[in-house]
RNA sequence: GCGGGUGUAGCUUAGUGGUAAAGCCCCAGCCUUCCAAGCUGGUCACGAGGGUUCGAUUCCCUCCACCCGCUCCA
């Protein structure tokens, strides 16, 4: 029986990205010149589940089926795609800390108390009361009256205006400006200035350094700081482009060329995979989220009103995907977005989650996202980026044959998230066990399914002597030729050579001893269970084969 | 970005105002015929930059990175 690491999880995360960077899986990205901010590199391991995993992905969305073609799209699209989608306006949020509580919040998203209203400060207990009190009176020399943890006297005047009434008074003694909105824990109305992060990398294109164009712009100009930041604006957009944000948006802008190029039918989709670029407010847990991340997308056109027989269909399969190669099934599950939280495209939403050592958080959305995006582009570009279906009955007209917006299931997956998530699912140590010596050991093993193991087989001879490595050598030759990806090892004793592909989560091992120089015979061994079995060598490449087909 | 914590070898840890110890790993050799054995030898570190000091890994400052919260969402 397996058991969980130690009493909880907690340290599950610093033993998995240990292992990770002993056993080449991922490595701080630039470490040699200190690291750089939420980059990470993934190593001869890392980079080999990573695309085991991607490619699965692919076989089951793409190869597997009749109704999705695949895209591999320019990292980098024309400006107008993101004017067209929404990100370069809406993908920059308005962020404002409190002043006092230091909190960081949403200004579209905070509480907005209405005109004559009472702001009582809500604070967590007595002393942070006290201390909240003392900042604001030596801030903006008001004294707030204290009730338990509560703060008294401030109160909307108008839409600009926040006024302090001392006790009793009808007048407010000070005045101060009103944004129109608090802070959301505190309730507080003393905020920094709104900022907008954009979530987007900006570049620019083309060789001629926009610096110059803008040195030029300002030269001899003396000028506010609102006005430098517009002639910059202007003159940045002009050769301004942008790292993708998301996958999506080439399958809707390619849209009506694979249709016309592979005369689909709806429902289809189409699939990509690849990297995107989001300047995170906060990068956090390792991989999990990072300005640089991999996405494995799918965009799935329907008839409307099929959407939401569509949007059962994938949130289910899409969760049954990560099951099959999942160990902990239990720690998996949809949760359905609440109206209030769905984006300004989408009519319905689900999450996949999966239980992280630090809780619950998403491995893939699999999102409705209506006619949003093709009705955009096809404002945005003046190209028609309808379907025609000749079957259908046009509702207006009553008459056979209809031209519509194909609204559009899209399950967006977090590949270097899916990653993480069974390195962390893989991990394991064994119950403890006495070893050949008689000492307790735990072994340490990464039980990843075979398919998404980084070698499939190691070749081992027992020793180092009696023709034993040629014999290995041989079988591993064949294993490189029919592209099972394999290891030669022949280091140190052969119960280390085990416990050490235990680790990186090899399943099966192939040991040449000194019965196979009589019989060519060798034992197999398994990972998860320790156990071997004496097979012939003939027949070793197409029982691995065989394993990893029937895994 | 703010608040709190952390930073010594590939990994896990010890330690000191006089340039540092161990276990595991790794490398070479001996030995070894199935689960991290043993023996011998070896490589490798005080996150970066300043300051205080005769002298800093240790004290101070700044920066960088990581972890935990606020926020984000693939």
């Amino acid at each position: 029986m397996s058991q969980p690491l130690r009493d909880d999880d907690s340290d599950l995360m610093k033993e998995v990205i240990s292992l990770c960077k002993q056993r080449g899986f991922v490595f701080p990205s630039s470490e040699i010149y200190g690291g750089l901010k939420s980059c990470y590199d993934y190593g001869p391991l890392g980079v080999e589940l990573k695309r085991n995993i991607m490619n699965e992905w692919w076989r089951a969305m793409v190869h597997q089926r009749e109704d999705i073609v695949g895209l591999d799209a320019s990292i980098i699209m024309h400006p107008r795609v993101w004017e067209a989608s929404g990100h370069l306006a809406g993908f920059a949020d308005p962020l404002v800390d409190c002043l006092i509580s230091k909190e960081r919040f949403r200004a579209d998203n905070a509480p907005r108390p209405a005109v004559g209203d009472a702001l009582p400060l809500s604070c967590s207990d007595k002393a942070q009361a006290k201390a909240y009190q003392a900042a604001i009176a030596e801030k903006y020399g008001i004294e707030l009256r204290r009730e338990g943890r509560i703060l008294h006297g401030l109160k909307v005047i108008d839409e600009t205006t926040v006024g302090f009434f001392p006790d009793g008074s009808e007048e407010a003694k000070t005045e101060f400006p009103f944004r129109g909105y608090v802070s959301p824990t505190l309730g507080c109305p003393f905020l920094s200035d709104e900022r907008m992060f954009n979530l987007m990398f900006r570049s620019s294109l083309g060789s001629i350094d926009p610096l110059d164009e803008m040195a030029r712009a300002l030269d001899g100009k003396a000028l506010a700081a609102a006005e430098i930041r517009g002639i910059l604006e202007q003159k940045m957009r002009e050769t301004a482009i942008y790292l993708r944000p998301e996958t999506a948006q080439a399958m809707f802008v390619q849209f009506a060329n694979i249709l016309q190029a592979m005369a689909l039918k709806i429902p289809f989709g189409i699939a990509q995979m690849g990297k995107s670029f989001r300047n995170e407010i906060t990068v956090e847990h390792y991989t999990f989220r990072s300005c640089e991340f991999e996405q494995m997308e799918m965009e799935y056109f329907v008839e409307p009103g099929k959407q939401k027989e569509a949007l059962e269909y994938w949130k289910q399969e899409r969760l049954d995907w990560y099951l099959r190669y999942a160990k902990e099934k239990s720690k998996f599950r949809l949760r359905r977005h609440e109206a209030q939280e769905l984006a300004h495209y989408a009519d319905d939403c689900y999450d996949i989650e999966y239980e992280y050592p630090w809780g619950w958080g998403e491995l893939e959305g699999v999102a409705s996202r209506t006619d949003y995006d093709l009705r955009k582009h096809s404002e945005h570009s003046g190209v028609r980026l309808t379907y025609f279906d000749q079957d259908a009955i046009d509702p207006e007209t009553g008459k056979k044959g209809r031209h519509y917006f194909p609204y559009v299931i899209e399950p967006a997956a977090g590949a270097t998230r899916t990653t993480l998530m069974y390195l962390l699912d893989a991990f394991e140590y064994d119950s403890p066990r006495p070893d050949a010596q008689g000492r307790e050991k735990r072994r340490r093993v990464l039980k990843l399914h075979p398919r998404l193991a980084p070698y499939k087989v190691a070749v081992l001879p027992l020793v180092k002597r009696d023709g034993m490595p040629e014999q290995a050598r041989e079988i591993v030759q064949e294993f490189f030729r029919s592209g099972v990806h394999a290891k030669y090892d022949e280091q140190h004793q052969i119960g280390k050579r085990y416990s050490r592909h235990d680790e990186v989560g090899t399943p099966y091992c192939l040991t040449v001893d000194g019965q196979t120089l009589e019989d060519r015979t060798v034992t197999i061994r398994y990972r998860d269970t320790t156990e071997q079995e004496r097979i012939k060598i003939d027949e070793a490449l197409h029982v691995v084969k065989k394993r990893l087909e029937e895994a």
